[in-house]
DNA sequence: CTCCTCTATTTTGGATCCAATATTGAAAAT
DNA sequence: ATTTTCAATATTGGATCCAAAATAGAGGAG
């Protein structure tokens, strides 16, 4: 099938730019802080610098990228202090998010978490760590949407874009991935029996423990 | 040094349109609904389609366009499930800035929230509908910004973008422009006395009001 | 030797031109 | 008369070219 292969190019160059400069960003090939030179980065990709403007220009609006006119655009840096932020919006809209999911729940969402779950479940075992984190981001994603509320998802996407970078490295470690397998079957449970409150619990701890290790890894800089 | 007539024009003309593009949707010049044709919006700005398209991608971005490959952009409408997702997500971003604002507001950020507040009377006894608009957004602006977290405020900036160009017409009404006056002054005095959760609840009180408002007007389209 | 200035180069911003896609309207077939 | 096809037109997407601004570097003054 040619359709998930790496083939199927999007119908505009500016969205094929951008959806390469997400990966390139969040996968950490693009290292926040470096400059982008967009005449270099045009030509690598094969297309004129308009579209990749335009990219960029959306890359800005979700925070991945900052902007100064004359001076073009970096990838973002965060800072402890913005790590901090990001994650703290994000318990406030995903606990939003969580609760709505659960109260409209079908036994079809249900399915279509466990399944992500034992995709997740896989990937840890293989010790795969760009399929884990696209697993587990998929995992949460799929629940999110069940909320019926697709600004408040989108919100909550862009905020995990701009932690992306970071939180590859936390897959790294073995303890990390079999620690987030066995919170998401919490999850899961607790999903199941239409416990918002202990959802919303078991994924502050999720969150929280993510945060403090990247924390510790944000201090001390490599 | 150059004399910068009525109002001094950004250094790009991409940030020019997009100053421009934003009034002209958030004051309702540009209706909900209304595709954007390029051409002939360049020409009217007098600027080429190339900085145009960037100013519409940052709108993009900032959801007050949509946008479809090969088909365009149009001015972005709001549903009223959309208004109640916007509103709700503000609800939760406001209480946490209005919380870590109580918890710093310096003498200083109290002075410049009086004097904004009397701008809002000005605006409110004068009758006037766009300063009054400028002047209450101000106002809320400067105590989200008192919170210390910038990328929040920024999302709820942007969250206050998208129902603008249907907040304008609250203020046609003195009773609204009354009301407006007396929550906020509720407001301040709660944030004189620290009082947080007094404060939130002013606010959700104030916010209610609008959105009610609100979709009684989106409810029969005009 | 240091600092400043002015020029040369690099990089971004914008305009024009061309290509690709979508939309339309009219003609033809059923 | 209705529907289908296809061509003409309008509109968006992208590439190239030129202009403006910033940056870097060489040269000169102190």
């Amino acid at each position: 099938m040619s359709s998930d292969e790496a083939g199927r190019r999007p119908p505009t160059a500016q969205q094929f730019v951008l959806a390469e400069l997400r990966r390139a960003i969040t996968t950490g090939r693009l290292r926040p802080g470096t400059p982008i030179r967009q005449d270099a980065l045009a030509e690598e990709l094969q297309v004129s610098r308009v579209p990749l403007r335009e990219a960029l220009k959306t890359l800005e609006g979700e925070g991945l990228v900052t902007y100064k006119a004359h001076k073009g655009y970096c990838v973002a840096t965060l800072s402890l202090d913005d790590l901090r932020e990001v994650y703290r919006i994000r318990e406030l809209l995903e606990e939003e998010a969580v609760r709505h999911a659960v109260a409209r729940l079908s036994g079809d969402d249900l399915d279509r978490l466990e399944s992500v779950q034992e995709e997740v479940e896989r990937a840890a075992a293989a010790g795969d760590v760009p399929a884990m984190a696209a697993a587990n981001r998929l995992f949460h994603m799929t629940l999110f949407d069940c909320a019926g509320m697709p600004r408040l998802a989108r919100l909550i996407r862009t905020l995990w874009d701009t932690t992306d970078a970071y939180r590859s490295m936390y897959y790294g470690d073995a303890g990390n991935r079999e620690r987030v397998v066995k919170e998401h079957r919490a999850t899961l449970d607790a999903l199941r029996r239409r416990a918002a409150d202990e959802a919303v619990t078991t994924l502050n701890v999720h969150r929280d423990h993510a945060v403090a290790e990247l924390e510790s890894l944000l201090a001390r800089p490599s």
